[in-house]
DNA sequence: CTGTTAGCGCCTTCAC
DNA sequence: GTGAAGGCGCTAACAG
């Protein structure tokens, strides 16, 4: 029984080819069944069937089954607003990234729908890099309590963050009861560092974005500068501001401003392969000439040749780790204010 | 004035360092002010409140600002539910994909949010491929009116879509009234296979994925048999099932069975980059014994070399056609059918 | 122009 | 065990 519908054929320059149907909206809108007609139908109370449906109190079994019934004859499905209204719940979780097109973002967002979901709640996804004003609006969505929780991978510095939010970041400091899931960047950075001059490197690089708020992402440049440092070797480090997408142009401005560079730790997958790129064109022989560790190490599973060397970030359990402190943050259980979890070293053929 | 908080040590096994803080929720619950505290402290009516909220119907000025300075003082914030509870409306997209961690979906995914964000709308995410009872789930997440539209990009069989649904989805027929946004998937792989053999392939082949439900992407596979039968050529195709994330096994499977193929068009970039790595592992020089051409062609913007032959997808013109019919017909405005997106045929070193 | 009122659909006491 | 009633916060008539 479909409604009123007119097809034509339509075309333009724009498409190859094109059906046009004028689609009519039924009655007006809300025939659907709610709570009451249920109970109508079932010859109960509302309250009743408010029990079935969420099983809680005491209804006899018949009553149950009668209730059920009705149910799926009107094809009865809960009104989510109005649950949430009283329930002052939405089970939907942020999740704020810079952009998802990002081999890093889109892996570990993945992670946590997959975890979230196991909790019952859906991911709301923003995407912040591309408005300022949208990176403003997060916070406001969170107060809105269009969702229960957030997690922020973003940059954006917020005064106005109650630590009373159900807020967990990933690497940024947002405030004192904001739990901060991170990867023991400090460490790992260090010992890539160190591996490089033990392969050899004596001009060492780094190179890699820079957070707009403090963030444990600052622990890799600084572990390089240790390493520097207490060995007297000159600095050659890039970290600025870069926005995702702009890795190309970026790493070209690190070549050009340390071209002698024999070993490089760069921070991110894209900006590593942007590195290497940028270097392999201009005649560099990766690994003889120049050593290349990227940080993250998530891309490199789809990435054929050559296989990165990298400190490669456990996402598995920093997605866990991040919902396991939102969910305990969120019921308002006892929760970590910081967590580290250990990366691992990979071996490629950078180095 | 932060909330009463214990701090000590924790120490485990399996996180490095940690603090442990216990916190406490405050007073109970909702002191959030609401409209009508508001409108008591604006000596207005909460009708007058709404009005300006929604800049509807006519409100004097002073009397604007004057509540406006009361929702200042009082951090007062709209109640998303509430509002939809009222206004049957969630301004919340659904965005269905088989998995996110797939650089075509998070690719499409970041210009759909940036678009739908422009037209108010938020995104959520679900990633359906690793539980069936999520995908069948899906639909009723339709129903309950947790979001006022829905994009398709799963393989799942729904009977149940009503046409009504505001649903749009990307290859995949759902039904008559639903709209689907497509590349022209016949013609570009047509031309695709032309060119391999006009590269001097001989023994062609096609690799890729097939869809549980109608598909547009079977026109690739379509447009394959088309040429090989109409030069008489022998088929060397394989397009089964397969689960986004099993590309290495599957790819070695085409790969066993026709070792002999010097040309090949694969469907998808992950799975064309998995195929290639096998048949370089295995010796295969390309493109000197073997030429692959990708279709998709988003992934290789983070791909150094070898730089992918391949029919790039027009993602921007995908993203936007999706949006603007889905909001056609969320408005009950006349929608397309059927749109198809010319994707472009991009030379790389593969061929 | 502005205040009052009646629900939106559901959950939750509170009597029965 | 079960029905009735009140209210979550907001919007949209409808009076004034």
């Amino acid at each position: 029984m479909p409604p009123h519908v007119i097809k034509y054929l339509y075309k333009s320059g724009k498409y190859l080819s094109c059906i046009y149907i004028q689609f009519k909206q039924q009655g007006e809108n809300n025939n659907m069944a709610g709570i009451k007609d249920v109970a109508k139908l079932a010859g109960v109370g509302v309250g009743t069937v408010s029990r079935v449906l969420n099983k809680s109190g005491y209804v006899s079994q018949p009553v149950i089954e009668r209730v059920n019934q009705a149910m799926k004859e009107l094809k009865y499905t809960p009104n989510f607003s109005a649950r949430s209204l009283k329930t002052q719940k939405t089970n939907l979780i942020g999740l704020f990234v810079p952009t998802i097109y990002h081999p890093f973002f889109c892996a570990i967002a993945q992670q946590l729908e997959s975890l979230l979901d196991k909790e019952g709640y859906k991911l709301m996804l923003v995407c912040s890099q591309d408005s300022v004003e949208k990176e403003n609006s997060v916070i406001s969505l969170v107060a809105q309590n269009r969702m229960d929780g957030a997690v922020f991978f973003t940059h954006q510095k917020h005064d106005d963050i109650s630590p009373e939010y159900p807020i967990v970041t990933m690497d940024r400091h947002l405030g004192e009861h904001i739990p901060c899931i991170t990867s023991d960047n400090y460490k790992s950075s260090y010992s890539a560092v160190e591996y490089l001059i033990s392969r050899g490197c004596k001009k060492v690089g780094y190179l890699g974005g820079r957070p707009g708020v403090e963030s444990e992402v600052t622990y890799r440049v600084k572990a390089y500068l240790d390493v520097m440092h207490s060995r007297g070797m000159e600095e050659r480090a890039l970290f600025e501001e870069v926005a995702h997408g702009d890795e190309k142009s970026y790493a070209q401005k690190y070549f050009d401003m340390y071209g002698d560079v024999d070993g490089i730790l760069v921070s991110g997958d894209l900006l590593a392969l942007s590195y290497y790129t940028t270097a392999v064109n201009a005649g560099r022989k990766v690994p003889e000439d120049l050593k290349i560790i990227s940080y993250d190490g998530v891309l490199f599973d789809w990435q054929p040749k050559p296989t990165f060397t990298s400190v490669k970030q456990n996402l598995e359990e920093l997605a866990k780790a991040i919902v396991e402190q939102l969910v305990n943050k969120i019921n308002g259980r006892p929760f970590e204010q910081k967590i580290i979890i250990p990366s691992s070293f990979v071996l490629g053929e950078t180095t």
